[in-house]
RNA sequence: GGGGGGUUAGCUCAGUUGGUUAGAGCAGAGCGCUCAUAACGCUUUGGUCACAGGUUCGAGUCCUGUACCCCCUACCA
């Protein structure tokens, strides 16, 4: 047994994710983290909202509400559409919390003591009328380069040029549309990653196994132009985690908070914090997992991520542990993903475009979801998200060969024996050619969820539902009782523990079917255990025996037909097009 | 400008350290079955592996160049 730390991306506080948020991070992450504890490891997955920064303040004010409010509410809304979508998170903390508070303050104190931050003095713009700082993004003017008027405060739309907010001609507040701006002199904490520089590349070169997409993105910011740059870890905000050293304002930065992408990963750490005490834990049990000193060494570390996150993960968030000089545990392996596209283009908030989970789930049944989504994953490059392609996969994975083989065994066993499940003759040469050819995909299926190749795995366990079909083609238990009771009685009986077995090893992809199953053959609680060579292979198709009862069962998955997918199409394609 | 990824059957994608007739699913065609959500099974038609060179006994697989697509480029999260 080993002990598995899976952290999935923190999702943003301000509003409502949508299917490219979901695929991301936090459903790849649970189907490692089911897997993991089918297997029988000892699992840490953890999550927790990104709560803080700019957008959150808006978006509290433009909901009339206060941003402590706005927050709680949200992440209620979060927490509830993940469980609905059987996340199965361990603990899912919001990055506000007391202990996140905490911990990021004390990583500042170590890092200023190792001499690794220091006081930058910068010239920032501030909108009288906003009352606040704000971001290159919220500036809007006339661009120096091509004269375009809507240039935004980092990059001109329309020559591309990389801009300062300061270079723009005009400039104006995007909140308030206020051309009262002015220059004010701040200044800000910088994290010295430069100084990190060559410990973060032999840590990032002693990952011999990562992903080239993860290296690559790492490597690219550690080496490009001047090399990986300082970078400011304070901002001047209200809401946020306020500056201090030792319970006392530090010196400077009076009024500041930390930068979000500083305190965000932190809550990986204070949520494993906040875990073990709703747990009633050890005080230190939490360091068990994230301290190597204190038995964190044997613990391996998985995080999910989309690739816009990579350089976070790889760099700034390692850099912040390791200048500590404390033995914090850095991540063994990140799995990245590129973007899911919605039918061509990208998924918009703003122009309300493709589908958000809340929505999904008013549609269809969460494996629906889960089922299209890690089938398609966008690991090895963007995926696109179609009707058309949800839709096929939905009808044929799901209803025509998972659904249909259910269906087609519990209806002709019903009519024909009822609600017990037949004994019939001993397995003979028919069922264990099938057992053994279950068992070698099944051993492709088990590598490929170890090494998180999503959709290869996708693909074998389709492969093993199949050979279900393949089994009752073959044996046709419908001819076969016309002649031979006792024959088809024992295709039946093998035919039970196939549906079993599949409901089993199904779980981490679709849970919510697997228990419907499992609820049919009245094992609902059995604790999954993850199939094992180890031990003789065919025992595990003799566990749903004779003169047990089975519940009869609705139809799995109801099919999707065109009208209702064309009728989809329209109604999702936004605002703007 | 710099960097990364991609380009393989109508569609979505696999192709391990270069090695014999390039694979899967879907869609298409034919046959079979009738237990089942007109579902299932079997068989089968599709590819000058983006293009042009090069290295090699041999390249989808390595090198160079070209074309097209997507993404990243730091104080947005």
């Amino acid at each position: 047994m080993q002990r598995i730390l899976i952290t999935s991306a923190l999702p943003y506080i301000n509003g409502i994710k949508h299917l490219g948020n979901l695929i991301g991070s936090q459903l790849p992450a649970d189907l490692y983290a089911r897997y993991m504890r089918a297997k029988g490891h000892e699992v840490a997955f953890i999550c927790a909202t990104d709560e803080h920064g700019t957008p959150a303040e808006l978006a509290a004010i433009e909901n009339k509400i206060s941003t402590e409010e706005y927050c709680s509410e949200m992440w209620k809304v979060q927490k509830d559409l993940s469980e609905q979508f059987f996340l199965s998170f361990d603990f899912f903390g919001r990055s506000s919390s007391a202990s996140n508070h905490e911990l990021t303050k004390l990583f500042a104190l170590n890092l200023d003591k190792n001499g690794l931050l220091k006081k930058v003095e910068e010239r920032q713009l501030y909108s009288g009328e906003d009352k606040r700082f704000l971001p290159d993004r919220y500036v809007i003017g006339t661009c120096p380069g091509c004269s375009y008027e809507r240039a935004r405060g980092d990059q001109c739309e329309n020559c591309t040029r990389q801009l300062e907010a300061s270079e723009l001609i005009n400039p104006r507040s995007v909140l308030s549309h206020s051309e009262d701006l002015e220059l004010i002199k701040t200044s800000h904490l910088y994290l010295m990653q430069s100084k990190l520089k060559d410990k973060l590349l032999a840590w990032i070169e002693s990952n011999k196994n990562w992903p080239i997409l993860t290296t690559s993105i790492a490597k690219k910011w550690l080496m490009d132009g001047e090399g990986l740059q300082d970078r400011s870890i304070t901002r001047d905000l209200d809401w946020g985690i306020p500056v201090e050293k030792e319970g006392r304002p530090w010196e400077g930065m009076e009024n500041k908070v930390f930068y979000v992408w500083f305190d965000a990963p932190i809550a990986y750490i204070s949520s494993t914090v906040d875990w073990a005490i709703s747990r009633k834990e050890h005080p230190d049990y939490w360091k068990s997992w994230w301290l190597d000193d204190h038995g964190a060494k044997d613990v391996h570390y998985v995080q999910f991520m989309a690739k816009d996150n990579i350089p976070f993960h790889t760099l700034s968030f390692p850099a912040t542990l390791l200048g500590t000089d404390q033995s914090w545990k850095l991540v063994d392996y990140i799995k990245g993903f590129n973007w899911l596209t919605y039918e061509g283009g990208k998924f918009s908030t703003s122009q309300k475009r493709g589908v958000f989970m809340n929505q999904a789930l008013d549609l269809f049944p969460s494996d629906y979801w889960r089922w299209w989504l890690l089938s398609n994953a966008p690991e090895s490059s963007d995926a696109d998200f179609t009707w058309k392609s949800f839709q096929a996969c939905i009808n044929k994975d799901l209803a025509d060969v998972l659904g249909n083989f259910v269906s087609r065994l519990t209806k002709f066993t019903l009519s024909k024996f009822g609600k017990t499940i037949p004994g019939g003759t001993q397995y003979s040469k028919e069922e264990y050619n099938t057992i053994s050819e279950i068992e070698k995909i099944f051993k492709r299926y088990d590598d490929a969820m170890t090494r998180i190749e999503i959709r290869k795995a996708t693909s074998n366990l389709r492969k093993i539902w199949s050979i279900g079909n393949e089994y009752l083609q073959r044996s046709q238990p419908w001819m076969m009782i016309k002649t031979d009771e006792a024959e088809a009685a024992k295709v039946i009986r093998f035919g039970f523990n196939l549906m079993f077995f599949f409901s089993e090893i199904s779980e981490p992809f679709i849970p919510e079917t697997s228990i419907k199953v499992k609820n049919c053959l009245g094992k609902l609680n059995n604790k999954l255990q993850w199939p094992s060579f180890k031990k003789d292979f065919n025992s595990i198709f003799e566990r749903v025996e004779t003169g047990e009862e089975f519940k009869p069962i609705e139809n799995l998955f109801k099919k999707i037909d065109d009208s209702q997918a064309l009728d989809l199409e329209k109604r999702f394609e936004g605002t703007a097009n």
